[in-house]
DNA sequence: CGTGTAAGGAATTCTGACACG
DNA sequence: CGTGTAAGGAATTCTGACACG
């Protein structure tokens, strides 16, 4: 099975997809009109918006879209909604993080497709591993050759 | 600090994700009269294509054709490039499915943001933490309640 | 085979104004 | 405040053909 090569590690980040407002508003089930007011109140913010030409969004404004929408849904106010949905935010960057950071190495367990996350903390002489096996993943640990 | 939500986790999966095919091509650096041909050749193919309309590309396909391209830069021909890409496209499931599965909750570890990433298949008395502790990620092993 | 380009039409997005509330 | 709509123009994408190789 394939090493996960320095392209594909930067496609877990995602750093760099970004897409109209069309595309947006159909994923994220908020209207564009909807997405250019929050614009003028600066609650969210497209890459570039040079003068005319069209708006384009990274892969994090759409989850912070999606969850101001959901708290608009709870009946907060927008406000409020775009407050709340700042903690998530943090947490996506997490997510993120790990996503980049913790993709060590593809690899096989006992012919299960598996993923190498890195050796733990405490215990460098075990990596853990994320194994798919029979349509779920578990979690083992796997000692160090 | 907030769970994860149900959308939350859906956004993991990215499974709604799409983009039009000048954002999929300023993303991949793939031309579009490329992207148009690969697609004659049932290489690639959008969501949607219904006569005269514009394309619509998932993420998976955006992983695909960087994935592609970087076969080509490689010296390898479009078809064998293609043949390659599809060992790294099961990986890439495989990834998605973790995202989606193994993020069970957001937690706060002495004061620094950790996902929960559920127990350990040989012990379900440890869960595994990804930690984000001075800027990078460790794991960790920590027991439950 | 694999990609680029010019061409004319179609689909999409732009801004600013206005409506409703 | 927050969103929708009609309007005209601009940016983007469409297809099919042709060029190069």
């Amino acid at each position: 099975m394939p090493k996960i090569t320095k392209e594909m590690k930067g496609l877990f980040g995602k750093p760099s997809i970004q897409l109209g407002i069309g595309d947006l508003s159909r994923i994220s089930g908020v209207s564009q009109s909807q997405l250019r007011y929050w614009e003028s109140k600066h609650y969210i913010s497209p890459i570039q918006s040079s003068a005319g030409k069209n708006r384009k969004y990274q892969l994090l404004t759409i989850v912070k879209v999606v969850i101001i929408k959901k708290f608009l849904d709870d009946g907060f106010t927008l406000p409020v909604a775009v407050r709340k949905s700042l903690e998530h935010k943090e947490m996506m960057d997490v997510v993120r993080k790990v996503n980049i950071e913790r993709f060590i190495s593809m690899e096989e367990i006992d012919g299960d497709p598996a993923i190498n996350m890195g050796p733990l903390e405490d215990d460098p002489g075990y990596n853990v591993f994320a194994i798919v096996k029979n349509g779920t993943t578990i979690l083992r640990l796997i000692p160090n050759k």
